[in-house]
Order: structure tokens, then C-alpha cells, then sequence
DNA sequence: TGGGAGTGCTTTTTT
DNA sequence: AGCACTCCCA
């Protein structure tokens, strides 16, 4: 016991052995939030204020589920697998497979993952006929998910204009449609679990006296509708333990509602909100880089971190011509670090967007520097997967059209699209699944998707009473999917992987145990669909670390480069802008109309601030922040000026690593990013010196990138018009 | 049926 | 630039 709450801190003492009460904790970047997570179940479990089937632990990833259920039985001798510790979604999936009845959903319910649900949509829209240039399916997926996650019905959505309308009537089409099929894509799992508790009063109550504390991790990141299935399960005199840091908030773009952290102290936690301020992972400077960044929010709660830790070193700082330059400087630091000392595992580069990596990858290969890229297309996702994965999901569900879609005809099996318009036709008519209208074929069509129907029924007797991996490798035979691949040239890849969907499946019969009755498949499914699988981690190598700003929440490292800050690419110039079509549905979904009119693109602008502090506090001992004046982007070459965030950083904290003055007209702290981002990076009234016509003054520019052109008005030599890309300007 | 050419898009991402 | 997706032809 005295253990357990050995070396906390006064805060995170207070909070750990807090009464039972409602409590919101602010836990800022590196104050210990898990710890103090796991060692409040703890310290409450081993005081038997409650016993493990009285928790409730929520998280938003898998990964951190998994965290903290293993510091969890880190702490405490128990058994830590019956313990309700899970992901928003694994949890009501969880009630939802233990209530399918209640819920309205088939035994064997099917997960869609995101590309399942786009596919889902794209079907729909041609069954209807409708023109998806009016009507785009990834927008369409997206005012679906935005309205599940409000917790909005189709029918209860309001439409005010007839584009909306017609939009509501198709998630409406697209509803009855996952009904007809059995199957539930992510915002369902949250919405119709809400809905089993919200109407099924028994059931509500015993779910909430049966969880008597509630913790939450990451609570910034909360949805409306995660915060009323919260509600909904704390109301029956749960203490409700949330744990976040509003100036980490950056999945806004995504549903995510930081108002959730003021509405929660608003109406639960009162006087209990306690604040971890004391950071055990950075030096000093980076903090207060960190802390002078984040002042520049308006919506905060406040909280400000300190360190018992010295100033450190500064942080560096580059200035590169190009966004080669930039790599090339990034990678002769790291080789010596390297040569330091420095694990390379250690080291991380961040970016704003996935694409910046492929110079850094260009350059660290051409440099021999081992490294790791985390974001691109995880195991179950891969194409192969998702064949085999349909055909296993035809076989506990056949009403699954988009497996039966996907499957159909891979491998080929002669059923084009003609046979599969009018099996789509009839099926649409006998309003049944395709599968089930497979029958009413005739003709050609009748015998080759016939065929194919044989092929399905088939294997599910010979696959009946085989254990799941060896199920896994029987359809994969006799499927032909094998085959298939073993012929194509480049299908080697596909081929392991396949295997390893072998592996996967023994593995997750090991760890789950016995599972009767046929469960074993289903429950493989919506693990695969649910845990999509790492992202390409690979763990082990010493590698250097390559990762978007995003994925590297959560994370520490010694020595971390954030890369690319230029004004438009970080801050993202679509984040700040307030014109975009999507941001405007959001708006006006979330209701918020008043506060983004009054305030144009400001909430954008601040959750691109939040994102660059959550960059700088992943830093335990060196951070360098850099930008380049040129850089490729879609496929043209940009002229960028340096972010409006290198001008926020103190400057006393800054250490400029630039040699030689770079033959460019911008610098940190001009300020200039206010500015119109003037053509190439130069100005109106800038003096510039070419080759030929000597000295001139810029009067005017005109369009962008490689497009760029200035007019410069060279007094003797007359009034000229030059394209940036080709004619050499030295500013003087 | 499969491949080659043409077209368009391109922030971040978990479940 | 690079990739995904569509369309059309052999």
C-alpha cells in the first residue's frame, strides 16, 4: 500500500486517494497521467473501496488499453483480463455482443472498418443512381459519422436545404441498408450502445450500479455522444475520474470536443479539479518553449508546466534553402548523435503531413541511417487480408454484401459486372442480400455465381469443426487466394502475409482461450476489425523514428527535430482557413456557428498550436525546430516563409544554426508571415540583384510555386517580368 | 480480363 | 511528383 503511493507528488497524491467523487484532472504533458490513472484503480481496489468488477476503464486506442491494464497488474496482484479496461468501441462492443437482442443486432454482427464503409456508400449511391460528383461517398461517410457521433438518427437530423436533405435521405437508405446486412461500422458501436442503455431501463441500472468508478483517459479527445454514453453509465452515483490536457487537443478535425472538459467541471467536478503541472520529461527550455507557444491560446483552461529539472540545452534551430537542404541537415545530425552515443531509437523526426517523409527517407538511406516510418497501411487492412478476412466473414454472415462484393470474383471467377448488375437488380427487388438472391439467377450469371455460392457452402462444412488457424488456412487454399498470388509476380509479399494472418489467428486463439460454439471466428473478425493492427511498428531495430506530429502523441524521445514549420504546411494552411466546405458542415453540425463567425479560423489556427506544443514536449533533452525556404510540394516547387510558431518561441531560447546568411529574403522573427505571403518568398519594394539586369526593385508578383513571377522594375534596364523558377534574384 | 492511358487529388487518424 | 481510380481497348 505505502508502495503504491510511494514517490507521488502532492497533486498526484491528492488525486490518486481522492474520495469518491467526480474529478477532472489536468494532466499536462509528462506529469504522469498513466501513473496516476492506474495507481487511483489501484489504491482503490487494494483499500477495497471497490473490487475489479467495479471499474470501468475507458481509453481511446487499443494501445493505451493496453498500457494501462499491464501497469495495472503491475501494481496489484489480480487478474486483470475480466476487468471492464478497453477502448470506447471494444467496450460496446462488448455490451453490445453480450444484449445483440436487446440491440437489435444478429449474434454474429459485423464490424465495417472505414474502407468497408466507404465501399458500403459508393454501393449504395449506384444502386440509387445518384451522381456521386454531387454527392462524394468520403463526404458522404463523414456527415454520416459526424451525425452518429451527435448522436443524431436520420431521422431526427434536420435539413434546412434540399443538398442536406437529400443527404439526410441517404443516411437514411445507408442505415437500413447496415440493418439489412447485420452489420455496424465504428460510430455505430457507440450510438447503439447508447441507445441499448438509454431505452432499456433494467439494463441501464445494472451497468450503473454495477460500475461504481468510471475513469477516463484522454478525455480532451471525447466526443458528444462518448460524453453522454458517459453520463448515461455514471448515473447511477458513479464517480466519474477524467483525465486530460485541453492543450493536447488535436483531433477537433475529427469529431473530438474539448468543450467536454469545461461542460464535465461545469456540471461534475465542481471544486475537484486538480492540476499536474510538474513535468518529468523535458529540460527546462524546451518547457518553456512549450508553455510560451501555448499562451497564445485563448480557449485554455491554464495550466503551466514546470521542471525540477535544469534549463538544458537550447533549442536548435535551422534555417535550410530547400526542403533537401533541410533533410540533409536533419540526417548529419543524427549521424552525430549517433556517433555520440545516441540510440537512434531515441531520436524521432516530426512532420505535419505524412508526405514530408519521403525526402527524409530519400536522405537517410542515400546516409545509410537506419529508420522507422510509422502511418501507411496497417496488417489488417492490407488488400490480401481483406480478401481473406471477407470470405471468413461470408461464412458466419452471409448477408454481408460488401465481403460477398469484395470476394466475389477475386479470384477471378468469370462474374462480371453485368452478372453482378442484375444480381444486384433482383436483390434490390426481393429486397434480400445478394447472396440470398444469388438463386433467382438464371442464365450464365445464374451458374457462375451459382458456382461461387456452392464455393461458400462448401467451405463452411469442411471448415465446421477445424480450429480457427486452420480454418484461416483452408479458405485461404481452396478460395484460390493462394494461388492467385503464388502466380502474380510481385505476390511474395502477399503471400507472407497471408501466413502471417495464420500466425494471427493461433495467436489470438492462445490468448483468448477456448471460445466455444463457433465464437472463436466471429470474435477474430471484430478483432480485426477493432485493432486494425500496429502501425508497421516493428520494434527492436535501432532505428530512427519517423512519424507525423499526431501519431507521436504520447510518445518521448531524447532528442526530437520537428520539420517543415512553414507558414501553410505547420500551421496547415487548411486548418487556418475557414473557407473549406467540410469545415463549414462541421460548424454547423457542432453547432457552433456564433463562435466560428465571430472568430474566423481561429479554432484552427489553435488547435495547429496545440499540435506544435504536443511536438515540442515529446523532447526529454534536445529539440530543433526547422523550415526550408523551398519545398517540393505536389509535385511543384513551393517558397515558403517560416512558421508564425519559430516567432513564438522566446528567442533567448533559441540556438540559430544557420552558417552563412542563405540567399533569401526571410528570416525568423521578421514577422513577415502576416504579410500577404508574397512570391517566392520576396516582396513588393524588396531590392533584388540578377545576373544581367543588375540592381532592381520587386513592384509587383503574380501567381504561386513554380507559376511564381515578379515584376522588377531595373531602372536602366527597364521594367521586367521574371518566373521565379528560372531567373536567378539575389535579395540585397 | 487485364493492362495501359488518362484524370484528379493531395492534413492530421482511431476505432 | 505520386498514387488511386476510371475508362477503354485488345
Amino acid at each position: 500500500m505505502s508502495d503504491l503511493l510511494a514517490n507521488l507528488n502532492a497533486p498526484q497524491l491528492q488525486a490518486v486517494t481522492l474520495p469518491p467523487v467526480h474529478a477532472l484532472i489536468l494532466a499536462g504533458a509528462g506529469s504522469g497521467k498513466t501513473r496516476v490513472l492506474t495507481t487511483r484503480i489501484a489504491w482503490l481496489m487494494s483499500t477495497n473501496q471497490v473490487g475489479p468488477h467495479g471499474v470501468l476503464a475507458v481509453t481511446f486506442t487499443n494501445k493505451a488499453s493496453k498500457e494501462m491494464t499491464a501497469r495495472l497488474s503491475a501494481l496489484v496482484p489480480i487478474n486483470t483480463r475480466g476487468m471492464w479496461i478497453g477502448t470506447f468501441h471494444g467496450l460496446c462492443n462488448r455490451l453490445l455482443r453480450a444484449h445483440y437482442r436487446e440491440a437489435g443486432l444478429p449474434q454474429t454482427f459485423q464490424i465495417l472498418d472505414s474502407g468497408d464503409q466507404l465501399s458500403m456508400v459508393k454501393r449504395l449511391l449506384k444502386n440509387l443512381n445518384i451522381d456521386d460528383e454531387k454527392f462524394p461517398p468520403r463526404e458522404l461517410c463523414h456527415f454520416i459519422n459526424a451525425n452518429k457521433e451527435q448522436g443524431i438518427r436520420a431521422a431526427q437530423a434536420e435539413a434546412y436545404d434540399g443538398y442536406t436533405q437529400k443527404r439526410v435521405e441517404l443516411y437514411a437508405e445507408y442505415e437500413t441498408q447496415c440493418n439489412r446486412e447485420g452489420v455496424v461500422d465504428f460510430a455505430e458501436l457507440l450510438l447503439r450502445c447508447y441507445e441499448l442503455l438509454n431505452r432499456n431501463e433494467p439494463l441501464c441500472k445494472h451497468y450503473q450500479e454495477r460500475f461504481r468508478y468510471i475513469l477516463v483517459d484522454e478525455f480532451q479527445d471525447t466526443n458528444r455522444l462518448q460524453y453522454s454514453w458517459l453520463q448515461l453509465l455514471a448515473g447511477g452515483g458513479a464517480k466519474v475520474f477524467a483525465v486530460g490536457d485541453d492543450d493536447q487537443s488535436i483531433y477537433g478535425f475529427r469529431g473530438a470536443e474539448v468543450g467536454n472538459m469545461r461542460d464535465f467541471e461545469r456540471d461534475y467536478a465542481g471544486q475537484n479539479v486538480i492540476r499536474l503541472e510538474q513535468n518529468y520529461r523535458s529540460h527546462g527550455n524546451i518547457l518553456a518553449a512549450a508553455n510560451a507557444l501555448i499562451k497564445n491560446n485563448r480557449e485554455r483552461l491554464g495550466k503551466n508546466l514546470w521542471t525540477d529539472a535544469g534549463d538544458g540545452e537550447p533549442i536548435r534551430a535551422y534555417e535550410a534553402y530547400s526542403d533537401i537542404d533541410e533533410a540533409r541537415f536533419i540526417v548529419d545530425e543524427i549521424r552525430e548523435l549517433v556517433r555520440d552515443g545516441v540510440s537512434p531509437t531515441q531520436m524521432a523526426i516530426l512532420y505535419r503531413s505524412n508526405a514530408q517523409s519521403r525526402v527524409l527517407e530519400h536522405e537517410l538511406f542515400a546516409k545509410s541511417v537506419p529508420y522507422k516510418v510509422y502511418g501507411g497501411l496497417r496488417f489488417f487492412e492490407r488488400q490480401e487480408i481483406k480478401h481473406a478476412l471477407a470470405y471468413l466473414r461470408l461464412l458466419g454472415n452471409p448477408d454481408d454484401d460488401t465481403a460477398f462484393l469484395r470476394v466475389v470474383n477475386f479470384p477471378t471467377r468469370g462474374i462480371g459486372a453485368r452478372s453482378l448488375e442484375n444480381l444486384q437488380a433482383s436483390a434490390h427487388q426481393m429486397n434480400s442480400s445478394l447472396y440470398n438472391a444469388a438463386a433467382s439467377l438464371s442464365g450464365k450469371a445464374g451458374q457462375t455465381v451459382g458456382a461461387f455460392i456452392r464455393l461458400i457452402e462448401s467451405l463452411r462444412q469442411e471448415t465446421e469443426n477445424l480450429p480457427l488457424p486452420e480454418m484461416v488456412e483452408h479458405i485461404i487454399e481452396k478460395t484460390g487466394l493462394g494461388q492467385h498470388y503464388r502466380l502474380e509476380k510481385e505476390g511474395q509479399e502477399r503471400l507472407e502475409n497471408l501466413d502471417e494472418l495464420i500466425n494471427a489467428a493461433a495467436t489470438f486463439v492462445d490468448a483468448e482461450g477456448a471460445i466455444g460454439e463457433g465464437g472463436a471466428l466471429v470474435s477474430f473478425l471484430t478483432h480485426a476489425s477493432l485493432e486494425a493492427g500496429e502501425h508497421q511498428a516493428g520494434e527492436g531495430d535501432e532505428a530512427v523514428q519517423l512519424m507525423s506530429v499526431h501519431a507521436a502523441k504520447g510518445l518521448e524521445f531524447d532528442v526530437v527535430f520537428i520539420s517543415g514549420l512553414e507558414q501553410g504546411l505547420f500551421p496547415h494552411e487548411n486548418s487556418v482557413n475557414q473557407g473549406r466546405e467540410g469545415l463549414e458542415e462541421e460548424r454547423r453540425l457542432m453547432k457552433r456557428k456564433a463562435l466560428a463567425a465571430e472568430m474566423p479560423g481561429r479554432e484552427g489556427l489553435e488547435e495547429e498550436r496545440r499540435l506544435m506544443y504536443v511536438a515540442v514536449t515529446r523532447a526529454r533533452q534536445r529539440l530543433y525546430v526547422s523550415c526550408a525556404q523551398t519545398r517540393m510540394l505536389h509535385g511543384q516547387t513551393r517558397y515558403c516563409v517560416p512558421s508564425a510558431f519559430l516567432d513564438e518561441i522566446p528567442a533567448n531560447l533559441l540556438l540559430k544554426l544557420n552558417k552563412k546568411a542563405a540567399p533569401a529574403a526571410t528570416s525568423f522573427g521578421s514577422g513577415s508571415y502576416a504579410a500577404e505571403p508574397a512570391a517566392g518568398g520576396l516582396r513588393m519594394g524588396q531590392t533584388v540583384e540578377h545576373a544581367k539586369f543588375g540592381i532592381g526593385v520587386i513592384v509587383s508578383t503574380e501567381g504561386r510555386g513554380a507559376d511564381a513571377r515578379v515584376q522588377v522594375n531595373f531602372g536602366g534596364s527597364g521594367m521586367k517580368w521574371l518566373a521565379l523558377e528560372y531567373a536567378k534574384l539575389t535579395p540585397v
